[in-house]
DNA sequence: TCAAAAGTGTTCGTGCTACACCCATGC
DNA sequence: GCATGGGTGTAGCACGAACACTTTTGA
């Protein structure tokens, strides 16, 4: 009996799997995305989200937490699965197919690495990206969506900040991300009705201010919940 | 240079991708997944979704078009991509990666073919599901929750109906995707306010009760609305 | 004392929820 | 005439939206 490798080496051409994976941060009051610039033609000079090829001994969900860890050294991030992109053409190198994700990780702290395999990282806004490989302006499209999306019915903004933030901190987050100003009295009502943050007792001293409450979230893992 | 597919070649083995589809469809008041019985070992007698290899000259979307045109014989219905099944040992055959994708369909006029390559194809019960192969029940009760969030913001329903339909039908689509009872009025007054269905001008006759208004969608065509 | 952000309540309108009876038809 | 589903309105309540001033600090 013949196994499902040799019956397809036989009558196709295989297909390898790609995992894509955009990472967002909230930085200087902007929503970011980490790129990194190409090297090999015919893409040089363009700039690409972290990704590659998927190994046949790692699961997709391995290989995008993998590539994740490499460029930013963070895990125990938010980390969620967010299309297949499997046009024929999408890739001039050969027939690809990517499993994109998208991650978010709190801003700070975070030393970017380079490598010979490409030429810089760096971070852009998604408002102003920089001449995209791929269809990898389309897959942050898609990211933006998703991620507008499910900030109102879920946790998951906890990804994107320090252990400890101010309610201002986290209204910002929203704001940024929704692309949309919030009333500041209507926001702290609900954000304190669901229970999902809770004080840490201690203020933010040292600015030029009455210092704000740090707060913290009481589950830093995902769960769904109605937030705006 | 050597292109990428001679890279991988040399590099890694191969991966192969493929789509399953769960088609959806709501039969006698129950919501149905088609499935076919499997012939060959290990999984002889075993259910599945509809699915296959993607071809490497057929983008993934075209594939899962294809299989459900395959098994039905309908398109221009409604089908989503819904998530990436990419676990190491989720085909004992080898390391298939699937696209899985779900579609909806109306009842009836579907005239189901079977081939020599699976032994039957029937309509199940999403609550009463046969033993299936691979990791399709997972796949399923993913398609589910992804169906009952769904139509809760766009109008996707309209490809589990006909052109014609009263409200009392539509209704009861609701009703068993989202499992629970809606108000009846409630409902008419909620669903005729978003102007996504008009009267047809016709009713159904030929019950024995007074007959009902049917109504039609105004656009059969995707779009995101709050519905409930 | 001034600038800058933190913090705090009330009013109004909209929309969801709960609920019960008469109507038109086929048998 | 009876069984069956079709069709309709209202009242209470909860929630979102709009809106402005006082407080606390550092410079």
């Amino acid at each position: 009996m013949n196994t499902l490798k040799q019956d397809v080496e036989k009558k196709y051409q295989f297909a390898v799997i790609a995992t894509d994976v955009v990472i967002f941060t909230a930085q200087n009051g902007k929503l970011k995305v980490l790129l990194i610039e190409m090297r090999k033609p015919p893409y040089t000079g363009y700039w690409a989200c972290p990704g590659g090829l998927v190994k046949p001994n790692e699961s997709v969900d391995r290989a995008a937490q993998k590539h994740l860890f490499d460029k930013t050294g963070v895990k125990d991030v938010y980390l969620e699965q967010l299309y297949t992109f499997g046009e024929i053409d999408r890739d001039p190198f050969g027939r690809v197919v990517s499993v994109a994700y998208y991650a978010l990780i709190p801003s700070g702290g975070i030393k970017l690495k380079t490598s010979h395999e490409y030429t810089d990282v760096d971070w852009f806004q998604v408002k102003q990206l920089p001449p995209m490989a791929y269809d990898h302006t389309e897959i942050i499209k898609v990211a933006v969506k998703r991620l507008k999306d499910k900030i109102t019915y879920s946790n998951i903004v906890y990804s994107l900040l320090p252990k400890s933030f101010t309610l201002s901190e986290l209204q910002g987050i929203y704001e940024l991300i929704l692309d949309k100003r919030l009333d500041k009295r209507n926001f702290r009502k609900k954000i304190l009705t669901l229970n999902l943050i809770t004080k840490t007792g201690r203020k933010r001293t040292g600015e030029a201010n009455r210092p704000a409450q740090l707060y913290k979230f009481v589950r830093r893992t995902p769960q769904e919940v109605e937030v705006l």
